[in-house]
DNA sequence: AAAAACGCTTGATCCAGATCAATCGAAACT
DNA sequence: AGTTTCGATTGATCTGGATCAAGCGTTTTT
């Protein structure tokens, strides 16, 4: 990513690599001191916040490749909680050597305001999908997004394991797990995708991607044009 | 902010003190090139998103001593718009030269990481008040941010000018602009808030707080105990 | 192997807030 | 001063998705 074989090397240096993690295990908790960015390196991690009711907010779900931990730099303490969804390895990244680190590297800072720029990014895009999008262009948008964070990874795009439940899914969509579970049968019906308990196989990508558009749905059992 | 004197002359030297704007002005659009951060002196701005179906998703009103255009850093182009909604002052900082004089001054650099942290932090509040919060907490909500950001400045936390319509109120908190219209005469009914058109004064702070927190609501016109 | 627990699906009903429609009022323009 | 324009209010109606309520598989526990 623009680094020197050098500067990388010192990067690997302070990037600690952890044995896996389980389902349910925390990388931290909602008040910890913050002392550490993660990175999933396999499997998939899901971060939520309290909500001042009682309830929770999922945030994210992290896939292989991605960053935890950014929103925390500031007041030096989590405000939100992460656990493994599915067995994982998660690498640490001590954040004061990281900073100090990126003071010597110019290309190292240049890529960490890069990386902070692009969550703050991914959140507003998140915004405008809770703002105005309607329940089937939520999780269109969803499984699209998911599609292609996996195939940037190497993963098939088409054909994966969700490692979250309905509920976490209507959760982090702002909509009822009833109502997940209906859209994919509906989806199913359409003859968009095939679900089978968590293995989903996109069978009509750009069906999909029209739908997160708000393109007009055109039902696939109209029968009188 | 924690820099020595002599960093901050340094940083005053890049930025550039514009004349007043006025309203309807652009500070950048949709898909111009990322050359500046801008920081509103006086005076309010708004930012927002192209929607897929065409229309607009605000994304925030940016009120003196913010910050606008952190989320172009990554593509090095916005991808959001900026419009001045009253007279305002807003300074310019060419991003190459902050960056630049970030290497050299690592309390500067500790400062942009945090600045960043805190955008993705609100981003995340606003998606958790997206996902789940009904119609009289949103608004509830957004007054009283707007309340403790005017207090923060020095102007009154209970006693302001809303210089942007109820329609770009309702389109950032993903709500109709009749409700927007028909929540503040029940606030202002229930003795929360007087309104006359867009001057805001906040009677009962207390309860507004109460109602964010998703407090059972006590209708002042239940008469039967 | 039975039973409990949990996640998912499906159906029925309800309601908060959207949408539609009309009026009003302030400000900008002749 | 009159007219147009645009934002705000208010009322009536509609509806997408929530909520309530069963059942149904799977997995885990015993």
């Amino acid at each position: 990513m623009g680094l020197e074989p050098a500067d990388v090397d010192k990067l690997d240096d302070i990037v600690k690599r952890n044995r896996p993690s389980h389902r349910g295990d925390y990388l931290f908790r909602e008040g910890d001191k913050f002392q550490c960015l993660y990175i999933v390196k396999t499997g998939s991690v899901k971060t939520y916040a309290p909500r001042e009711d009682g309830g929770e907010q999922v945030l994210g779900f992290h896939l292989p490749g991605e960053l935890i931990g950014l929103d925390a730099i500031e007041k030096c303490r989590h405000h939100c909680s992460a656990r493994i969804l599915e067995t994982s390895a998660v690498c640490e990244v001590p954040f004061v050597q990281l900073e100090e680190l990126s003071t010597t590297i110019p290309s190292l800072q240049h890529q960490m305001y890069r990386l902070l720029s692009r969550e703050i990014s991914q959140d507003e895009n998140m915004l405008t999908l809770l703002g105005k999008k309607n329940a089937e262009e939520r999780l269109a948008a969803f499984l699209i997004s998911l599609s292609e964070r996996f195939k940037r990874r190497g993963f098939s795009p088409s054909d994966f394991h969700l490692s979250m439940s309905r509920h976490e899914i209507g959760n982090y969509l702002g909509l009822a797990v009833e109502t997940i579970s209906r859209l994919f049968t509906r989806f199913q019906d359409e003859g968009l995708l095939k679900v089978e308990r968590k293995h989903i196989q996109l069978l009509e990508i750009e069906r999909l991607i029209a739908i997160v558009q708000g393109e007009e749905r055109t039902s696939s059992q109209r029968t009188f044009p």
